[in-house]
RNA sequence: GCCCAGGUGGCGGAAUUGGUAGACGCGAUAGACUCAAAAUCUAUUGAUGGCAACAUCAUGAGAGUUCGAUUCUCUCCCUGGGCACCA
């Protein structure tokens, strides 16, 4: 046997294990399927990163131990090739971002190819392949047409140097990534993913899928869902106004501000002097009904007079004279105002009130009985705003509320503002301040009260003020806060800049008694639009005459076109903008003109469906065949797509991905099950991550530091099975770990070791028969005689035992530090016993395959074994094997060790506690000491208490 | 500020229904083999004191519960990651 030459036989079996296929999953297998998958990686430009095979270890690791466990196993891998830093690439040097992906992804193939993955390379995908992203259109033409996709205005990130739109990962520090110039804020149309729909079931139904507690957790956050009330606040004038001196009196029922009232009040008194014949015969009517309604005439109510009003029941009567028939436009403009007051209009002609006065009369009685006895509440006539609190129990102690500058009740009550000026200046001010200032870390709180207006505590019917603030965010909730300032850090630190009143000991409240139980989420829609280049253009073109069209589905895919220069335009549009050709098209409908839409989609998109598309990679007619996903999801062809379980087995992956990508992959998904399309309500069954690799001394890799590690020099250097054993070795596979080129060595003596008892048991095979010399046991020192060759119960058979068992458990919890950490102890252990048997040494390897796959499978191979040790069967353990008939307790006196004893573990308690009491250590403790407690642990220890 | 994960020898890390702290590996020291080196093997390797047997101290800090705490409780400090005024 030749020595351990890594460059060869890697290179050997990588050749063997693709000629022979033996990693390729089959569909429809009668075999139970395991459906096993890790990020597909981006291919840059830098090459693999040494972080890489780490996680993609980790799960092959799992792989491989599936197939041996009989599994038909799913083990993909594809390319997310979409994205920025290849258009940006391409920006800087103009070579086509196809030709930079072909050749990153040849370079990332080979890589992962030398390190013996066992990917099914025949399912390899690409999302930048247009009979990849043909289906990606697909799955958005299918939002679109549920209304999930639609278009919005909304604020983007914009940089005024480059003219384009940025997306937030972009912006560095509020600055432009790449010229570094201050982003503004822009509103611009964005296609939107209605994700908030499915909010509270991506939400809920993490429940049931086995994702690590700390994905949950973030998952959780994000979606943000609080429970609490909404509250309505009654909003009345402030009664400390009053009119200046010798002015009149203030009305009782005052609906408008003293300003408007000045200037009205004449007006309406001689309109009371002055009467239209319809007026006079309905004030009669309404002066003299005999019900409980009270009516009064010519009131001002905001900025208009209005005819006669019913004030507790905000009902409005006008008489229309004929001069009405030529202002209907303005009439309906005032209509619309006293409608948000919440006032309701009742209109007669003059001449309708002269020949119908009874039946009119009785119309007017029916109106207002049916108008709810809430509007009875009303006496001051300008209705209310909601509040969304998750602790209504302490509305007693709101002093204040705060509307978000945005809130539409600031116009709604523009007459009332008497400081409006300010207010507007505010919110100027607000507008213009960049990213940066409003999230600040100072975070100085500003605001304005808005004067002439307060609201009503509905607990303790006490007058409180309103403001606006910046603080308060129109985009949660209802966009207005009840501030409650002895509860809260933030409404305290505004209340005291403002000097406003802050009431501690106020009286809890009861959840219901105020406002309505409400949810609400943080998770906002998904902006699915980037003014790009390299991504898929969202099939939709916008026609003169039908408006946005969807492409028809058998016009997929809208492939990219040919630009030459990769820049967004001018005008913040993407580059393909300026490709007139491919722009200007026929509208799908009535083939009228119509131009394309030159927006691109997220890098998310490719990445949200991939693990269906692995399936099936290439189906023409579907993203996926029906069957194919009802295998590979549910390994149950009969299933009715209604059911819902399964998905992906283990899904690992990196913990930067546990929100966005895991959130809108699930969302699709379920999407996508809604539709009938997918079998399982869920994608993945099973979510672990893996920590990152760091650089030496713990820092982050990268260039300017100088401290990437080239994954081929190690392969090069040490060997691929050397590298996996040493990733899965460094650390616990969650947590980051640090790289250290120094220790490598550790796991490269590991496997030298492995192969020089290979050499070993090969020589015993080749020139001697199995002998019958007997084998020393380490353990208790006895020599121990053999049956038919076979070494019956000695210490080794014993540690192979446990140790097949603990790696067999270790591999299941991701523990493949402590894994390889006892095949190294039963390595040292094979190689200090004489006569080791072929077939225990054979475990071993089946074993430490799924680690080192070329080596272990070389040695195989020369031991006589014709089938690959990948497919053979996980060896079994036997529980007798394990079990000890001595153990060693430990004897403390105090809590401090102080003897060890060896006992048989059929004896009871009694006997074993005199032992220890008798043992000469201990009597030498225990000296003239009563032994006041003799505590016993099973198997473990005894503990003296003197 | 909030949330999450961590803090154990010179270094990476083991040890969880509370039960021998430091498995395994790297590094270091000494020895065997060798003309020599490399490789390999063997021994030692938390700190302090002691010739030694051995003793004392030690898992970020401080308290608590317990016969017994790296593990549980409380308070605090530090490192990494995420969120960022979410009512």
């Amino acid at each position: 046997m030749k020595a351990y030459d890594h460059k060869k036989i890697e290179k050997k079996w990588q050749n063997i294990w693709e000629k022979k296929g033996i990693y390729n999953a089959k569909n429809n297998s009668p075999q139970p399927k395991y459906y096993s998958l890790i990020e597909f990686p981006y291919p840059s430009g830098a090459g693999l990163h040494i972080g890489h095979p780490r996680s993609y270890t980790g799960m092959d690791i799992v792989s491989r131990k599936r197939r041996m466990e009989g599994y038909n196993v799913l083990y993909p891998i594809g390319w997310d090739a979409f994205g920025l830093p290849t258009e940006n690439y391409a920006i800087k040097t103009g070579k086509d971002p196809r030709i930079v992906t072909k050749k990153n992804t040849d370079t990332f193939r080979k890589q992962l190819k030398s390190i013996g993955f066992s990917f099914d390379w025949s399912r390899e995908i690409n999302t930048t392949d247009p009979k990849y992203y043909k289906w990606t259109q697909w799955i958005f033409l299918q939002f679109f047409k549920k209304g999930l996709a639609y278009k919005a205005k909304i604020n983007i990130n914009w940089c005024p140097k480059d003219k384009t739109g940025l997306a937030n990962e972009e912006v560095i520090g509020g600055c432009c990534e790449r010229c570094g110039t201050k982003v503004e804020k822009r509103e611009k149309e964005q296609w939107m993913l209605a994700i908030t729909k499915y909010a509270e079931r991506l939400d809920k139904d993490l429940d049931d899928v086995d994702y690590l507690p700390q994905i949950k957790l973030a998952q959780r956050n994000w979606i943000g869902k609080s429970e609490g009330a909404e509250i309505e606040f009654k909003i009345k004038h402030n009664p400390s106004l009053t009119l200046p001196e010798g002015e009149g009196e203030m009305p009782r029922f005052f609906t408008t501000n003293p300003e408007l009232w000045k200037v009205l009040q004449d007006r309406v008194l001689e309109m009371r002097k002055n009467p239209t014949n319809g007026e006079k015969i309905m004030w009669d009517l309404l002066r003299r009904n005999t019900t409980e309604y009270h009516f009064r005439r010519q009131h001002i109510v905001d900025r208009f007079i209005a005819d006669f009003i019913c004030v507790e029941k905000k009902l409005i009567v006008e008489v229309d004279g004929d001069i009405h028939d030529y202002k209907k436009a303005e009439d309906k403009e005032r209509t619309k105002i006293l409608n948000q007051l919440g006032f309701e209009i009742v209109r007669f002609s003059n001449d309708e009130i002269i020949k119908n006065r009874e039946d009119i009369f009785q119309s007017i009685i029916l109106k207002l009985n049916s108008i709810s006895s809430e509007a009875l509440s009303f006496g001051e006539g300008l209705g209310g705003v909601k509040v969304f609190t998750t602790r209504p129990d302490t509305i007693f102690g709101a002093t204040y509320l705060v509307l978000a500058p945005e809130h539409e009740l600031i116009t709604n009550l523009k007459s009332q503002i008497t400081n409006f000026n300010e207010v507007e200046k505010y919110i100027k001010e607000v507008k213009n301040k960049t990213e940066i200032e409003r999230t600040s870390d100072d975070k100085v709180k500003t605001g304005v009260e808005i004067k002439g207006v307060k609201a009503i505590n509905p607990a303790n019917k006490e007058e409180i003020p309103i403001w606006i603030a910046d603080y308060v965010l129109a985009t949660y909730g209802t966009g207005a806060i009840m501030a409650v300032p002895a509860d809260d850090a933030r409404d305290k630190e505004f209340a005291e800049k403002f000097k406003l009143p802050i009431v501690k000991d106020y009286k809890k409240a009861d959840f219901e008694d105020f406002g309505k139980k409400i949810t609400r989420f943080k998770l906002r829609d998904w902006v699915f639009s980037r003014q790009r280049y390299w991504g898929e253009p969202i099939p939709v073109v916008h026609c003169e005459k039908c408006g946005i069209v969807p492409v028809l589905e058998k016009d997929l895919p809208v492939e990219l076109p040919k630009v030459k220069n990769y820049q967004p335009t001018d005008s913040g549009e993407s580059p393909l903008a300026n490709i007139s050709k491919w722009v200007n098209t026929k509208c799908p409908k009535c083939k009228g003109k119509a131009k394309r839409e030159t927006d691109t989609m997220p890098n998310w998109a490719g990445s949200s469906w991939y693990y269906l598309r692995y399936t099936d990679p290439k189906n023409s007619k579907e993203f996926a065949s029906k069957k194919n996903l009802k295998y590979w999801l549910t390994s149950n062809f009969s299933l009715s797509f209604g059911e819902g379980q399964g998905g992906v087995d283990w899904y690992n992956g990196g913990n930067e991905h546990t929100t966005l990508h895991l959130l809108y992959s699930r969302f699709w998904h379920k999407f996508l099950f809604d539709q009938g399309l997918v079998p399982t309500s869920e994608p993945y069954k099973k979510r672990t991550s893996h920590g990152m690799i760091l650089g030496e001394g713990g820092v982050k890799m990268s260039k300017s530091i100088g401290n990437v590690i080239n994954p081929d020099e190690i392969v090069k250097t040490y060997g691929a099975d050397t590298l996996r054993v040493y990733e899965m070795f460094m650390g616990p596979f969650n947590q980051s770990v640090a790289w250290s080129t120094e220790s490598i060595i550790g796991s490269r003596r590991f496997i030298e070791k492995v192969w020089r008892i290979g050499e070993r048991v090969l020589k015993q095979k080749n020139f001697s028969v199995p002998d019958l010399k007997p084998v020393k046991n380490s353990e208790d020192g006895r020599f121990q005689s053999k049956i038919g060759g076979m070494s019956q119960n000695s210490s080794l058979v014993k540690i192979l035992n446990k140790t097949i068992k603990k790696v067999e458990e270790d591999i299941e919890g991701m523990y493949f530090n402590t894994a390889i950490s006892s095949m190294m102890i039963l390595a040292t252990e094979m190689e200090k016993t004489e006569n080791v048997q072929i077939e225990d040494y054979k475990k071993f390897l089946q074993i430490l395959s799924p680690f080192a796959p070329h080596v272990t499978e070389e040695l195989w191979n020369t031991l006589g074994e014709k089938k690959s040790i990948h497919l053979s069967s996980w060896p079994k353990w036997d529980e007798n094997l394990i079990k000890d008939e001595k153990i060693k307790i430990v004897v403390q006196i105090n809590g401090k060790v102080r003897a060890e004893i060896m006992i048989r573990v059929e004896e009871n308690e009694e006997t074993i506690k005199q032992k220890a009491l008798m043992n000469e250590a201990i009597l030498k403790y225990l000296a003239g000491k009563d032994a006041k407690k003799v505590i016993y642990v099973k198997n473990r220890l005894i503990n003296i208490v003197v």
